[in-house]
DNA sequence: ATGTCGAAATCGTTTCGA
């Protein structure tokens, strides 16, 4: 099972090299992320000509988060409300498009877009300690279900010196801020998620997101801020996992790389795809 | 060194968010 997440900034602007990509690395479920459009206008026809279903949370201009499947996707569930079901405070902070979930193969992925804050003394800094700590109770209610779980996506902040190009200068300013670190530490330790890609790769110098500005790319002054945890079950049967940095080398590419994890799990045909058009008598 | 993108609206340049 080959699970991948990748920031595109706007799905449409992107639509090629993401239907490239899917070609060429063939991941059974790709997450996307900033998918910058409302509903009735994603681009799902693109994808299911390709063999790929969709599932999507967006809005227009900002935020919005997908899932590309090449298997059937059951209990999808949209925003924070998807796990806090009348919850004013997961209501407020779920007008932002960021939150999409579903079980795949008996997997519950969990696919975030974590507000960015802008600045540490922004209003959205404030939200996006908020959005956290909401975050911590969504994934307390989703652990009532006893899923093997893998939470992934744009995190926006780095949690590690290694994860920054330059962490004498850019340790405590936005996505490497005590608060926030300490806010996301927090709930990955109460629910055990494990950082897979540190499981692989304990080395600095591997980024998943180079600003556009400044020649960040061109200089490898990148962050590593866009992560795949998992819970034990699925740490025990990962088997890869890297960053896919050769896509940020493209022309108009996204400003993000995508991640992948590959995971032993079960890939035998079950109803899911017998449910299919060829299967059905 | 906030130097660049993408999208929307104020429509062809500006503003916002990242």
């Amino acid at each position: 099972m080959l699970i991948a997440t990748w920031n595109v900034n706007s799905v449409r602007t992107r639509l090629d090299q993401v239907l490239a990509w899917l070609k060429e690395s063939k991941p059974d479920l790709l997450c996307l992320q900033e998918t910058k459009v409302d509903d009735p206008f994603f681009p799902k026809e693109d994808f299911k000509k390709n063999g790929y279903q969709v599932s999507f949370h967006g809005q227009k201009a900002y935020n919005g988060v997908a899932f590309v499947s090449r298997h059937v996707l059951n209990d999808v569930r949209l925003g924070l409300s998807g796990e806090l079901p009348n919850d004013p405070e997961a209501e407020r902070l779920g007008e932002q498009k960021r939150v999409i979930s579903a079980l795949i193969k008996d997997i519950r992925v969990v696919n975030l877009y974590v507000p960015n804050g802008s600045s540490l003394k922004s209003p959205k800094y404030i939200y996006k300690l908020q959005w956290l700590n909401c975050l911590k109770r969504y994934l307390k209610a989703q652990a009532n279900r006893q899923e093997p779980l893998c939470v992934l996506g744009d995190f926006n902040i780095a949690l590690e010196p290694r994860d920054i190009h330059n962490p004498e200068k850019l340790t405590g300013g936005i996505m490497a801020s005590e608060p926030e670190r300490k806010a996301l530490q927090g709930l990955l330790e109460e629910k055990s998620l494990q950082d897979i890609f540190r499981i692989f790769e304990p080395e600095s110098n591997n980024w998943s997101w180079w600003d556009y500005r400044s020649g960040a790319w061109d200089r490898d002054k990148g962050w590593r801020i866009d992560h795949i945890y998992l819970s034990e079950e699925l740490v025990r049967q990962a088997k890869s996992c890297r960053i896919d940095k050769r896509v940020r080398g493209n022309i108009q590419p996204s400003d993000h790389a995508p991640v992948l994890v590959e995971i032993n799990w079960p890939e035998e045909e079950t109803e899911d795809e017998l449910s299919d058009d060829l299967f059905r008598y």
